[in-house]
DNA sequence: AGCACGCCGACT
DNA sequence: GTCGGCGTGCTC
């Protein structure tokens, strides 16, 4: 009986194609094939094998087994579930899956060994080169090692007394070292420890909350979790994510100190070879511990039995673009599909987080003390109401007299600005036009830097213009509003003497130039930083004594649903710069809304009670985590097709209850790149297949060809 | 996603 | 008279 093989390409069609099985070619469910699509050929997965043949036509063949390479049972599970979970097709999460393994091989590199055969002729340059090359070694390196020119060694291989041996470059990685020991762990960690440890040697599934200030020492608390996952089944892997890229270095030195070797790293920064090597590691288990971005919660762990998910209420996790998804959310879901431990960690846990918590879905661990002396700073509010700014001025006094005295001291102070540039805002003071990008109609963004003006969307920049391009009048364009450029600016006048530096995605490209910066701060070579969020987490500076932060209500404006909540989580990440070591920290935050309870529960470094505030207005509004929503977002240039669209879904809406739909209305960036925006926004109760409703929805209404409609499940920004 | 097929403007 | 613009629709 000839069989049938549904294969998943990493494609936008809605299902697996059906493929002929040659004979003898035995694929099975995860096995990784080249498959003819149309005129080209495609790397797909076995998703099922059915017996049969073509119906009214016949079926292409599968081309090939793609040998060694497959998708483990749990991870092809795990595309399919968060496929099905964002309300996408399944190609969209297989493309995630199979970016490693479709990333071209490194090549190999050339070593040279001494054969044992003599060559025809002996000198004294030939003998110090197979001297040197008793163990294989790289033709540059053996030139060096031998003082000889390449024509010598060439000679040699031509002879036949070298051998020229092909290796695998190096992987990047190594294999961990269980003998050795963690650091020690004060009385908090310990316990902490003790829990996971425990929950490693019971096995299975369970989510941990480990819940622990700023400083409070939750990377060691995780490093033993990973230490005795890894000794309680030698092939047991680890996976730790981190919300980006930045904080990579500092958790991956980290492992390497505690193993002994470095575990995987895999991010969107990770050459294509490399990436590979490590998916084709992980997939055979030779990776023992990836420390990644959100995408390689996609990797083909095929012994996952730990992740642990770093800051876990940053909102990086969340996908925006292409295939939508919350790795946080979706490394639970993988921890029970793998029957893992998975261990959620921050000092400001997100609400949905504290909410399973608290409902005791999750284990809750508490890590209280700060470590070692460190304390966390005393947290003022400075009210620019009764302080008023002097104008084109952006540091109140009581900050500017606070950094004067750190600075007195030998001290450093951290300014925080969460927005870049110089000014967020350029308009003409003759006629009052605003400058703003062509195809957003956003504000354009002043950068005294580069002397452009830029749209922080679309990345679209122009010169600053001499004249109004609206009214003509000269030197009428204005800054208004500060960005880090324009506090450094003022700080530069206000201390001439200090050493000012600014830290945000434009002056700091690479993490190379990140990890510079972080360096001549740490060694107390700049005495004020002027940072953006770039900034305000993970690093340790021992000599920050001072963080202030210039505009504490930025986060609050605009107004979405997690609006406080993350102005909350900022704030204290960024405040918890401050005093980590010995010395004693203080923290200011400049507002104009000092009784807000944002700023109260910071000032009284209540985070329980301001969550548990934030928690009852949630559930009286039956919002998330108490309900569900979602965001349906129609663009195109085509506004009478999009409109047409749009009221063609409003009207089609299906008939459910403990729903409601909302819109449709302009989404808030009603215009990028050309395209107008429209947004309905979805809320459901905990009970409603929101999936369900949201798919039945979609198939009511024919998408005009010049709309694009994207699902948002679980939306973030409401952008 | 790519790629082919398909109908309307400036060139050897 | 052709080359080629990218709109539309299909790929097992």
């Amino acid at each position: 009986m000839s069989r049938i093989a549904e294969i998943l390409l990493p494609l936008p069609v809605p299902e697996a194609f059906d493929y002929a099985e040659p004979e003898g070619m035995d694929l099975s469910p995860g096995a990784l094939v080249s498959v003819p699509l149309g005129s080209r050929t495609l790397t797909g997965v076995v998703a099922a094998l059915r017996d049969g043949q073509g119906g009214n036509r016949p079926l292409k063949p599968v081309l090939e087994r793609l040998t060694g390479l497959a998708l483990p049972p749990t991870t092809l599970a795990f595309v399919l579930w968060a496929a099905r979970y964002s309300v996408d097709v399944p190609g969209a999460a297989l493309s995630i899956a199979l970016r490693g393994a479709r990333a071209p091989r490194p090549r190999q590199e050339r070593r040279l060994q001494a054969s044992g055969a003599v060559p025809a002729r002996t000198t004294p340059a030939r003998s110090r080169v197979l001297a040197a090359a008793q163990e294989p070694i790289s033709g540059p390196d053996l030139a060096i090692a031998a003082q000889v020119s390449a024509g010598v060694i060439k000679g040699l291989v031509d002879d036949g007394a070298l051998n020229v041996i092909l290796i695998d470059p190096d992987p990047g990685f190594g294999v961990p070292d269980l003998a050795l020991t963690g650091a020690q762990l004060n009385p908090s960690q310990a316990a902490s420890a003790k829990v996971l440890t425990g929950l490693v040697q019971t096995g299975g599934f369970s989510a941990v909350l480990l819940d622990g200030v700023t400083g409070s020492g939750k990377t060691e608390v995780y490093l033993e979790a990973a230490a005795a996952t890894l000794a309680q089944d030698p092939t047991a892997q680890v996976l730790v994510l981190l919300p980006e890229i930045a904080l990579t270095q500092a958790v991956l030195a980290r492992f390497e100190q505690r193993f002994g070797a470095r575990p995987g790293e895999w991010h969107s920064a990770i050459a294509l070879p490399r990436r590979r090597q490590l998916w084709e590691a992980v997939a055979d288990g030779s990776c023992r511990i990836v420390v990644g971005a959100r995408s390689a919660l996609f990797l083909p762990f095929t012994n996952l039995k730990l992740i642990i998910v770093d800051e876990e209420h940053d909102g990086s996790y969340k996908q925006e673009e292409g295939f939508i998804y919350q790795a946080r959310d979706l490394a639970v879901v993988r921890a029970k599909l793998e029957n893992a431990l998975v261990v959620l960690a921050s000092a400001t846990p997100s609400m949905e987080t504290l909410w399973n918590a608290e409902s005791g879905r999750y284990r809750w661990l508490k890590l209280s003390a700060r470590h070692g002396a460190a304390v966390l700073p005393d947290i003022d509010l400075i009210d620019l109401r009764s302080t008023a700014l002097e104008a084109g001025r952006w540091l109140s006094l009581p900050l500017v007299q606070a950094m004067a005295e750190t600075y007195g001291r030998g001290e450093q102070s951290l300014l925080f600005l969460n927005r870049r540039g110089y000014a967020p805002l350029v308009l003409c003071k003759a006629c009052g036009e605003r400058m703003t990008a062509p195809d957003t109609e956003s504000w354009l963004v002043e950068h005294r830097y580069t002397g452009r003006l830029i749209c922080h969307l679309t990345g679209f920049s122009m010169p600053k213009p001499k004249t109004c391009p609206h009214c003509g009048a000269s030197d009428s364009l204005v800054s208004i509003g500060p960005g880090v450029e324009r506090v450094e600016e003022e700080v530069k006048e206000r201390f001439p003497e200090a050493r000012v530096e600014v830290f945000s995605s434009d002056t700091v490209h690479s993490a190379e130039a990140a990890r510079e910066l972080v360096a001549r701060m740490t060694a107390g070579e700049i005495d004020i930083l002027v940072a953006t969020q770039a900034a305000a987490k993970g690093h340790n500076f021992p000599n920050l004594t001072l963080v202030g932060v210039v505009d504490a209500d930025l986060g609050l404006r605009g107004g979405d649903l997690r609006a406080a909540e993350r102005t909350f989580q900022l704030l204290v990440q960024a405040s918890g710069r401050a005093g980590r070591h010995e010395r004693a920290g203080r923290a200011l935050l400049q507002t104009y809304l000092p009784e807000h309870e944002v700023m109260q529960a910071l000032k009284a470094q209540d985070r329980d009670g301001f969550m548990a505030a934030e928690m009852a207005e949630r559930e009286l509004a039956k919002l998330p985590p108490f309900g569900r929503l979602a965001a349906v977002i129609a663009s195109g240039p085509d506004i009478p097709a999009l409109d047409a669209y749009v009221q063609a879904l409003a009207a089609a809406v299906p008939n459910a209850e403990g729903v409601e739909v909302f819109g449709p209305a302009d989404a808030p960036q009603a215009l990028v790149r050309g395209r107008r925006r429209k947004r309905f926004l979805v809320r459901a109760d905990r009970s409603v297949d929101l999936q369900g409703f949201l798919s039945a929805w979609r198939a009511r209404a024919k998408v005009p060809n010049s709309v694009r409609v994207v699902f948002d499940v679980d939306p973030y920004s409401f952008l």
